[in-house]
DNA sequence: TCAAAAGTGTTATAATTACACCCATGG
DNA sequence: CCATGGGTGTAATTATAACACTTTTGA
């Protein structure tokens, strides 16, 4: 084997598929790229790995960068190899996706992009590099395990009303499911907690309002697509 | 942004978590280090990734030289980024595991290593570098995978009996398994094919000899543990 | 003919699905 | 007082779990 770091090593990316859900809608964060190559075009928000930094690290960097925001939902989802995947040179991306809240985020183009913006994810334009797959692969895994692990509530505000999860989940499944089934699945679940508030302002009956129940990790439950 | 290139790269090597099963063992390979750091420490086989590379590329590599085998499954399981998990600078692992029928492969230590051994998963010393992590790690998503996906054939030979099957699945899991409920499920997923044939041999009543169904790639089952 | 392992089916229980009525609210 | 959406319960169906007897084999 040759000496240590007497290998070249290939760059090391981190591309984020940044999820942000609002108005029943699902969106996903895209910067436009004003420089080649890709130039004007949309592309997942990354940055390289600078040396000290752990993965998430550099995802923090970003996130802080974009959209003012820490301390968000990261989670790792796969690293991309293909050798001409990245047209400046051999470039290794580990892409990670993230959930946020976009009504606690302030989002800025920055002076690298020339455009920063949240797209529907039914509405994506043709993406830069191999991004499409690493969305498609993110909004799979967010799919996955939305159904048995709670992940939803780092879309929504700190309290949320039963019809609203449910229309997240709905929305991000791109399904109907049963509202009085899905009430029972998610409250035996234990993972939300009726605040006994409730949401005012609606000319109809007042929904009650629940949290997170953030102490809970063990459990798990299942909704069914 | 700096120029491209004109950052310094981590280090980026492959590690690969190679499990095999045979006489009601699961084992996994692994290597004693003729070097420093670790010297004379079991570690997970791995290499560092070449600049033409695919990941998949250098765990190929890597399982021909040891196993003198190709054309086995390989799964990516998750790249470890912890800055000092190797002492001789950073280095960033990607983690594959591979499921391998022991039978079929002629295991040899090559000039890297003092020793390369099965090691039953019960029985494993302590590893060089975060290889302990990353076999737990393999190890749950090994256990995760199989109640769901038909991985568990790459471990045995090409026919196999149902008691054969049953029991593999009992020692991933590490549980008892209702032999009847469990041949239903199998069944009904129609992953596996009955050639008709039966195992001679044993004194006792001859079982059926069953194929795995390649042709399946959409079907799923679910085995409770 | 016997011990040992393989093949098979049924019943009980639990989980899921489908479905409808009452309640609270502001206009 | 009414239209709208939110809260709740039950019956039908389906899936899972528990369980025992019969068959084949070579010694």
């Amino acid at each position: 084997m040759k000496p240590f770091h007497s290998y070249q090593n290939p760059s090391l990316a981190v591309d984020l598929v940044v999820f942000g859900y609002s108005k029943q809608n699902l969106s996903v964060l895209l910067l436009n790229r004003k420089e080649a190559p890709f130039k004007d075009r949309w592309v997942l928000p990354g940055a390289f790995l600078q040396m000290e930094e752990r993965f998430k690290d550099t995802c923090s960097r970003v996130l802080k960068t974009k959209l003012g925001m820490d301390d968000v939902y990261l989670e790792q989802l796969y690293s991309f190899d293909e050798p001409d995947r990245d047209p400046r040179g051999r470039t290794i991306s580990v892409a990670y996706y993230a959930l946020v809240n976009p009504a606690r985020v302030a989002i800025a183009a920055g002076s690298m992009a020339n455009d920063v913006s949240w797209f529907n994810i039914n509405e994506l334009p043709a993406l830069g590099f191999d991004h499409d797959s690493i969305f498609q692969q993110a909004l799979q895994r967010l799919r996955s395990k939305i159904t048995y692990f709670p992940v939803g509530f780092e879309l929504l505000d700190d309290l949320f009303t039963m019809p609203e999860l449910h229309e997240l989940y709905e929305c991000i499944l791109d399904t109907t499911i049963d509202r009085r089934n899905f009430r029972r699945k998610i409250l035996d679940s234990e993972y939300i907690i009726n605040t006994g508030k409730k949401r005012e302002g609606s000319q109809n009956r007042h929904p009650d309002l629940y949290k997170f129940n953030k102490k809970l990790k063990q459990n798990s439950f299942q909704i069914n697509i």
